[in-house]
DNA sequence: GATCGACAAGTAGCGTTGCTACGCATGAAG
DNA sequence: CTTCATGCGTAGCAACGCTACTTGTCGATC
């Protein structure tokens, strides 16, 4: 699918991930993947710099481990990202439904008798 | 609503504006804004250049008319961009139900009686 | 008569955002 | 030793919609 559709929902998408436990950047787009059914498969220079822009905005917080001598950035959601989160959420519903409307998401507009 | 999350569907909107019968850009905003309860607001600097887009692609025709001595360019879907609302319509049901897996959902597609 | 607001179309420039392509490093497998 | 999977990261690009502005007619108001 056109990835470049998710515009302005990717980071409600890595929130939504990280909502269910702290994952490294790695497995994030695994857990996507896995998630939509292989739907998406974003590259690493989607995700990453993705991350940062919300780790700079308070939205995710982000401790390093080492494994194996990998340094692996683990992400986790803050209070904030939780809440905002929320409200991505709400946004998506009121997006969706909007659009839908015109898409005809399940009901298409053909006139009913 | 914030409607830069529209990016990638505003073209599939104004098919399916189109797609009820010709329309001038005016008109499109206001159909889109009554659809959408008001939630849709665009301003004609996305409008046009969306139009003109879609021309060039081939998706839409346009006709001038001059109406009490205003000038209207009328937009009219072409057969092309009638079998491309198809495909976004498609395309769009794929996105949403794939976001939708992550943003929680409300799920109303599956409404088997 | 002049001005203001609604209608109607358009362009220029900007910012956001995701993508492509690349680089770097480690451990395991061949 | 080379290759591959894992893992993180940056630089530059292109697409898209938005803001702000311009042009022009018509009807109403001052």
């Amino acid at each position: 699918m056109k990835a470049q559709a998710l515009h302005g929902h990717l980071d409600a998408l890595l929130l939504a991930v990280l909502e269910q436990g702290p994952r490294h950047g790695y497995a994030i787009i695994e857990a996507l993947r896995a998630r939509s059914g292989g739907t998406l498969d974003l590259p690493t220079g989607t995700i990453y710099p993705a991350l940062r822009r919300l780790e700079r905005a308070g939205l995710v917080a982000s401790t390093w481990s080492t494994v194996n001598g990998r340094e692996r950035r683990t992400y986790e959601l803050t209070e904030a990202g939780g809440r905002a989160l929320v409200g991505e959420r709400a946004g998506w519903r009121e997006f969706s439904a909007t659009v839908g409307r015109f898409l005809g998401a399940d009901e298409p507009p053909t006139a009913p008798a």
